[in-house]
DNA sequence: CCGATTACTGCAACCGATTGCAAATCGTCA
DNA sequence: TGACGATTTGCAATCGGTTGCAGTAATCGG
């Protein structure tokens, strides 16, 4: 208590061996021990060997506070996420973490649900924490949490289709070029009448966008998040007089929903209906008919979004490109029919 | 340079205001700010006060790396986690950071991608930046990993289906008492020729001792996670001579190859064949049949999860308890034909 | 063989918040 | 009025690394 005593044995603190054991342990100043973990060039090499394996025999461990406090960087990003439930953001931010634990840099994690107010709360936390930079995935981002972030000088990255500011690197997760490659796609198979199942405005305009340089119309349904509405709809759709012959879906899921009505009312998939989805999920190509659907490179979004941070954390810039797409016809769709 | 001069505004680094500047602007010492900011208690109401509007003045924000250098208490905990793909275990870790998160714990997360040396790369990490918990989520913890924790002090949860170390609070996700749930269905259903498809031993087991109560066979599909494997061995079931009338699958992904390969064989489901699933998967109730499924309350599970965490932070013991599981049944089983 | 470079190494002062202990302040009671 | 106890407050050590600076040894040129 008086003193750091050695047979200090009763109450063991998880910070057991400290860089300063590992110095006494081979015999150099904590500085040496310092310079020699930290790279090369600063020590001899049998120095930094002795070192070395001191270090590893008593398992030595950095104190990152400690370090942190020192060097003032805490080599931590903050991630602020809807919810892990979507695949497609599970599988980015799983690619993100990868990247950035190779360099070094740890992740912590706060989940927001949606709200503005747990937004601005889940960021608060991290920046609270020491984080050094943001992702935010599918979050949306309010004026008040831009400046709360501006004010720290804290760089970030938004990963959603928009951009919420002009100031941010943003990183689209494919949503529009998806669905644009799907109409042109489902144009080149000679289809006329579309349909789109959107979950935000984002894909319907693209796909109307396209369209409409050849005047095709677009019939757009959109329940928002609400999937049982959204195959409520598709139903609907389906007991039209001139149904549409292609229908481009929000998501693979979507894509389901609508064969399986289509299934109940016996409209052949692909022969009367063509069907996208997107996303590529698990179970994409395991349904029958197996799903026709927009693949997103999620692991190279991912690695992306990390380099932008690990960039931006240097304080260069990373542009934000466009994300690599690639269509993936299987079974449900097909040539309109004459 | 040489002193922390008051217009020093050139270089601003993020940390601008720190506990000596609030007390310095409320001509106090930083322990009396400490003690304001701390909480009750310690300090007159007027001096609190007047500090703490000092320090929301001068918008102070505590650096977190000092205090956990100073206190040895991070608030953080540690999620190792294989991916974040499967949706199972995203919703289980969403839904624990949000309990933790409710009680002012922070997460840090890594992801392995499974192999022991990155297991063990990841809870370093984990550990080194000061972690005073774990989380495993599906991640096989060998003995020297176990050494390291335990070496540390540090409390751990394991999220599996099998304890992997006696000493651990261990929630399973509920894979045996799916599979037990599910056989018992199917064979009250009538069912009396079995197969599973598996992806560990867990579930096959468990369904193999339920059966063997009732002396009835189980041919049991072992792909490991290669569901193309897997898909091709349901294919080949269903080819055999006396087919298996009831299927269980270890996720709603098999379930639906299977579904599919059914179709491709125009095998009437559930008229000829049962299949349940497991998970109930956002896409489970969309397929035509909607699969039968085993769903986990991942939402709870996650939430003791983060219990028992929080508990063994303060070192009490959290029993682990059984998973809520509950069986769905849809359309895709059916009584045993006659 | 000696002085001048150069290359290593160690000392010690940080980083910012917490906290044990002592000093100071206040009120109260004799 | 003086002393004592109870609070309130401040001093200074501490947490564990990092790093500027100075000191030392080794190398090289003359």
């Amino acid at each position: 208590m008086m003193k750091t005593s050695e047979s200090d044995d009763e109450r063991m603190p998880p910070q057991a061996i400290t860089l300063r054991d590992v110095a006494r342990a081979s015999g150099v100043s904590t500085a040496s021990a310092s310079r020699a973990l930290a790279g090369e060039g600063a020590v001899t090499a049998e120095l930094r060997s002795r070192i070395l394996a001191a270090a590893a025999r008593l398992g030595y461990v950095p104190n990152v506070a400690a370090r942190t406090l020192a060097t003032g960087q805490s080599g931590l990003v903050g991630i602020a996420v809807h919810t892990l439930a979507d695949p497609l953001i599970a599988n980015i931010l799983t690619a993100c973490e990868r990247r950035l634990a190779a360099s070094a840099c740890g992740v912590m994690l706060a989940t927001t649900g949606g709200s503005p107010e747990e937004n601005l709360r889940a960021t608060h936390a991290l920046l609270g924490r020491g984080a050094e930079a943001l992702v935010f995935a599918e979050v949306g981002v309010s004026a008040e949490l831009t400046r709360a972030i501006t004010a720290r000088r804290v760089p970030w990255v938004s990963l959603c289709e928009r951009a919420s500011a002009a100031e941010v690197t943003s990183f689209s997760v494919g949503r529009r070029q998806g669905a644009v490659l799907a109409a042109r796609y489902l144009q080149s198979l000679g289809h006329r009448r579309f349909a789109v199942i959107a979950q935000s405005d984002d894909a319907a305009d693209a796909v109307r966008q396209v369209l409409a340089a050849a005047s095709l119309p677009v019939e757009v349904l959109d329940a928002g998040h609400d999937l049982d509405a959204a195959q409520a709809a598709i139903g609907g759709m389906l007991e039209q007089d001139e149904p549409p012959t292609a229908v481009i879906c929000a998501s693979d899921v979507h894509a389901l929903a609508a064969l399986r009505e289509c299934a109940i009312r016996n409209v052949a998939v692909p022969q009367r209906l063509s069907l996208m989805g997107f996303g590529d999920a698990e179970f994409a190509r395991r349904s029958y008919p197996a799903l026709s659907t927009v693949r997103v490179a999620a692991a190279e979004v991912g690695v992306r979004v990390a380099q932008a941070v690990l960039a931006s954390l240097k304080g260069d810039a990373f542009p934000a490109s466009e994300v690599p797409v690639k269509l993936i016809a299987r079974e449900s769709t097909g040539p309109a029919l004459a």
